[in-house]
DNA sequence: GACATAACCGAACGTTCGTGCTAAACCAGG
DNA sequence: CCTGGTTTAGCACGAACGTTCGGTTATGTC
């Protein structure tokens, strides 16, 4: 009863490592056997399809990445120390967290037109997560750190651009300058929503 | 030697509609072969390794992305219309050209730890495209249409950076305000790169 | 210490994978 | 029509895949 929670956590941690760098399909319990010196069936009954292997090891990055990015966010107070605090753990789950590849953004990609249990979770996390960056664009709006004109929509969605873009200039491209032009970005990027200096966001409704 | 071109080029074809939606990984002869109605080993000849067949298709792909997105922009006068070309070429591909999935994306998010020559092609063609629109950037300050305080590299990572989200919001989390949410971000990162209203690029050097 | 149950192993299943052979079909130039 | 080279098919291989099953340890309870 207590060792099998040891040893599917044991599981779970290697394969995160593994699905992480090398995507969530090439996981195999074959591998994840061999690695841990046990055997492929034994692993096999802690989880019964590799579909259960595939969402234990995603929510088990999730779960990290809600502990590492949103949780000491939230007990930020609301408005610009929240923001910057949201944007930071993020470039640093990036950038020392996932050295071996970030998990959410490789399971993103993977299931895109993989349609099943995986996907609905990636989803699920994905839009908790622009909500979440959306509601803390709106509560700085609120406590008077965004200008009033500012669309919280249209922040979630540049902030998230910029980190994707980091994300693609320093892992994939290992661009060495990405942090700093991320961050030169991001700055203006606060700028424009503090002075609300926008053309006219026409094309948000 | 004739015979042999049409069939490769379909082959390629076919590949690359695959591979696009479900990665180069599991491209795979077998299924190629069961939908082109040919056997799988007359279906290798043509190519000699798994590896090939993978660098041919994502050639086609790229090939492609140059003739739609890059080559009619070059034939735009240098400044604010070639980069107009340039983000509206792309945008189109995305998300009318390219609809089950852009097969660079797919590529570079794959082969990130992969080393191989796959990687190299995905690599050298990523290189060329953010210089192209550094270049682009560049050309753009010495007509005048940009701010002579404007920093190319800085204006290519955030046109790829929101080339990037729109993908993710539109292809992804499905957002039907994908491309209105993009545009907006992309007229007002003109207009700060046309009045030059950074606030310090400290990071970038 | 006996017993019930949970954890694990070993072998095998049917497929599919990439990759070699060899033979047959095709299609040109003579 | 024949011939020679190019192009494709047929078949087989070893390995890895997910999964199942029967048996063997280990664990926890009375």
């Amino acid at each position: 009863m207590e060792k099998k929670h040891q040893t599917k956590s044991l599981i779970l941690k290697r394969g995160l490592d593994y699905a992480s760098q090398h995507g969530y399909e090439s996981l195999s319990f074959g591998w994840l056997a061999k690695d841990l010196g046990m055997s492929k069936s034994g692993l096999f009954g802690h989880f019964g399809s590799k579909e259960q292997l595939q969402i234990g090891v995603f929510d088990l990055g999730a779960s990290q990445f809600v502990d590492f990015v949103m949780q000491p966010a939230i007990r930020k107070p609301r408005g610009l120390p929240r923001i910057r605090a949201l944007a930071d753990n993020w470039v640093r789950w990036n950038s020392e967290i996932c050295g071996g590849g970030c998990p959410i953004i490789t399971a993103t990609v993977e299931v895109e037109s993989k349609p099943g249990i995986l996907r609905d979770h990636v989803y699920k996390l994905q839009r908790e997560w622009i909500k979440g960056l959306e509601y803390a664009g709106q509560l700085a709006v609120s406590v008077g750190d965004f200008h009033p004109s500012s669309n919280p929509k249209q922040f979630a969605f540049e902030l998230y651009s910029y980190m994707l873009g980091f994300h693609l200039y320093r892992k994939t491209m290992k661009d060495p300058g990405a942090e700093g032009i991320y961050r030169n970005g991001w700055e203006i990027l606060l700028a424009r929503f503090r002075d609300g200096t926008h053309v006219g966001d026409v094309h948000v409704t």
